[in-house]
DNA sequence: TTGAAAGCGCTAACAC
DNA sequence: GTGTTAGCGCTTTCAA
C-alpha cells in the first residue's frame, strides 16, 4: 500500500474549481475551459507535481493502454529482437508492455488469465518453436479478445498471425550456394522425420528442395541429414554426412544447415576434421544470432526479421484495437535476408 | 474500450448475496462466510468464468502487484539474463512485470513517470554500462519510492544497489592465468584512461593489477592496452600490444581482456596473425555471452551472475515492499565465476 | 464555461 | 454470517 498521492481532487480544490474542470483540461477538452482557469489548473499540476492515475482512468475508460507479451522462452536471442520491435511500436503509440514468460501451455493459460485480470487491451504471443496447444487461443478468439501470434503453427485457424516463411529462407540460402556454382548441396535439416517434426524444419527443407529443383538438380538421399536443431546434432551431422557420401564424386561441396545452432556445431566438427570452410566446403545457415558474425569463419546466413516481426505483430494488434467493429484476422508472412559473410566464399 | 465483463456484482446477484460476501470469499476471508454460501459463490465464479479486475482492486488497495523494469538497452544478452532472474522471483510472488526501454536519461525520466502513473509498486533499473544521470533517482529515493538499481554507479548514494564486482572478476581471471604458470600477463582494458572512463573498466583493471601484486609481479607499462570495450578495439589491440612488447623477453604469454566483445575481436586478430591460442598465448575474458563457448577456440571467461543479479535485486525490492516502516537500503556485490574452456589451455 | 453526480469494479469498516 | 455503504481517482452526462 503505497502512500496516498496527490489527486485530481487536490488540484481542483487548490484551484477553486471542480474536478470535472480539471479533468477537462487534463483530457485536452480545451474548448470547454476558459484560458484563465486552464492556466491556473495547469500551473497547479506542475507545482504539485500531479500525476494522473492511469488505473483510475482505465476503470472508467475500460482500457489500460497496456498490452501483454507472452514469450515461451527467455533464453533465446530472437526474443529480445522481437521485444525490441514490439516495444518500439508500443512506445510510439503510448502503449505499455506487460511481459510474461510461459514455458508450458498451463503457464500460458495462467498468464492469459492474469493478463486479462490486469485488463490489458491485447496480447502478443511469441513462440520460439515447437508444438503448442492452441485451444485456449481459440477460446480467446471466440471471445473476440484481441491478440496476435508470432511464429506459431495455428493450423488453419483464422487469427492474427505473423509467420516467418521457412520455405523462402531455405530457398534463399540454397540459391546463394547455387549461384556460387555449387551443384552438390547437402543439407543438415531440423526435425523433419522424427516424432517431434517441426513446421519450420519442414518448410526450410522444402525451400532447399525447391531451389535445387529450379536448377534441375535431383538431390541424392545421402545428402540429407535429419537432426534436431541442437548444437550436438549439428556437430554429429558432419561425420554422418561424410560417411554417407564418401569421398567420391557424390561428396557435396556445400551444405545448407537449417538453423544457426547446428551450423555452429557443424563448423566445429569441420574444423576438427581439418576440412576448411569455405575452401573445401561452403556452409550457409538460417538464423542470425549476434555471434554468427564472429564464428570462425563468420557464417553466411539467412537472417530472420525478428524485430520486424515484433513490429508488424504489434501494428496489427493496435490497428485492431483502434478499429470500431470486427476486423478480419491478418496473416503476414515475412521472408528472410541473406547475410553474406565468409562461410560460403562469396564476397560480402 | 473493451466490452463490459462480468463483475463481482453479477455473481452477487446470481448467488442472491451481497457483493461484500462475494468479496469475502474472493479474498479468502473464509471464516466469515458460511460453507453453503461460499460454495455457491465459488460455483458461480467458475460457471460465469468470473475474473477479478485487478485494477479495481488496485484502486482500493493502492497496490497493483506490478513492478516496472527499466532497461537501458535491449540489444544485450545480459539483459535477458537479468530479466529472467527478475521474472522468476516476481512470478513466484505473484507480481507482474512492466517492461520499459530507456536509452537516454530523458527517456528514463519519462519511463519513471509513466510507471508511476501506472501505479507500479516499485522499479528495477538495469543498466548495461555507461555514464548516467542520477538526479531523478535521488528524487525517487527522497520520495521513498521503492526501487533498486543493478550495475549502475550511484556514487555514495544510499540506495538499493546490486553491483557486479569488477575487481574480483579481474582478479579471478588473472589468478587463473597465474596458476597456469604465466608470469607475463598483459591486459586489454576497457576505457580506463579516456574521457569516457567506466567504473567497470577501472575495477577489472584493478583486479588484474592486484592479482599480479599477489605474486609480486610488477607489470610493464607496455602490457596495458586501453580500449573501449568494442570488437574493433579488441581486434586492434592485439597489433598494438605486439608492437609495444616486441618479440623479445617482454612479450606476454597471456592476456586478460576486460570484456567478451574485445576478447572475440582479439581472438580474430590473433588468428589472422597465425598466433595460436592457447599454445602461443593464453586468453581470458570477462563476460560470458552464449557464444563464448563456440568461439574458436572456446573462450575461458569469468562470467557475471546476471540471472542472480536480477533475482537479488527483485528480492530486495519485494522485501522492502512488504516491510511496514522504512528500510535500510541494501547494497549487494556479486562476484563472477570462472568458466574454464580452451583459450587458456587449462583442462575444464 | 463550469459543476454535480453517477458510475467504473472492488474492498473494508461498520451495522445488523 | 451477511448486507450497507463509503470510498479508491477518474471520466462524462446532464444541467445550470
Amino acid at each position: 500500500m503505497r502512500p496516498k498521492s496527490i489527486t485530481i481532487k487536490d488540484i481542483a480544490e487548490q484551484a477553486g474549481v471542480s474536478v470535472s474542470t480539471v479533468s477537462y483540461v487534463l483530457n485536452g477538452n480545451d474548448k470547454r475551459v476558459s484560458l484563465a482557469t486552464r492556466e491556473k489548473v495547469l500551473e497547479l499540476i506542475q507545482e504539485l507535481n500531479y500525476r494522473p492515475n492511469t488505473m483510475a482512468r482505465g476503470m472508467v475508460k475500460r482500457s489500460t493502454s497496456t498490452i501483454g507479451v507472452i514469450i515461451s522462452d527467455v533464453d533465446n536471442s530472437i526474443f529480445y529482437s522481437v521485444i525490441r520491435g514490439v516495444e518500439e511500436i508500443l512506445r510510439a503509440s503510448n502503449y505499455h508492455l506487460l511481459l510474461f514468460v510461459a514455458a508450458t501451455p498451463q503457464e500460458e493459460i495462467q498468464a492469459i488469465e492474469t493478463l486479462r485480470s490486469l485488463q490489458v487491451d491485447g496480447i502478443v504471443f511469441l513462440s520460439t518453436t515447437g508444438q503448442y496447444q492452441n485451444e485456449h487461443l481459440f477460446a480467446l478468439r471466440d471471445e473476440k479478445f484481441p491478440f496476435v501470434v508470432i511464429n506459431r503453427n495455428m493450423g488453419e485457424a483464422e487469427v492474427n498471425l505473423v509467420k516467418l516463411d521457412g520455405v523462402s529462407m531455405g530457398k534463399l540460402a540454397t540459391r546463394h550456394l547455387l549461384q556460387l556454382g555449387h551443384q552438390k548441396i547437402a543439407t543438415i535439416a531440423g526435425p523433419i522425420a522424427s516424432q517431434a517434426t517441426l513446421v519450420s524444419a519442414l518448410e526450410r527443407h522444402q525451400g532447399w528442395r525447391e531451389a535445387l529443383q529450379e536448377h534441375n538438380i535431383i538431390p541424392l538421399p545421402s545428402w540429407v541429414i535429419s537432426c534436431n536443431y541442437s548444437y550436438r546434432s549439428g556437430y554429429g551431422a558432419i561425420r554422418r554426412l561424410l560417411n554417407q557420401t564418401g569421398r567420391g564424386p557424390n561428396r557435396p561441396t556445400a551444405i545448407f544447415i537449417a538453423n544457426d545452432t547446428m551450423a555452429i556445431g557443424a563448423l566445429c566438427a569441420l574444423q576438427e576434421l581439418h576440412i576448411r570452410v569455405p575452401d573445401d566446403i561452403a556452409i550457409v545457415g538460417v538464423g542470425d544470432p549476434p555471434h554468427a558474425a564472429y564464428t570462425a569463419p563468420p557464417l553466411t546466413v539467412v537472417s530472420m526479421p525478428m524485430v520486424e516481426a515484433g513490429q508488424v505483430a504489434t501494428r496489427i494488434l493496435l490497428e485492431q484495437l483502434n478499429s470500431p467493429g470486427d476486423v478480419q484476422p491478418k496473416q503476414v508472412s515475412l521472408a528472410g535476408t541473406l547475410q553474406i559473410r565468409v562461410s560460403c566464399g562469396a564476397k560480402p
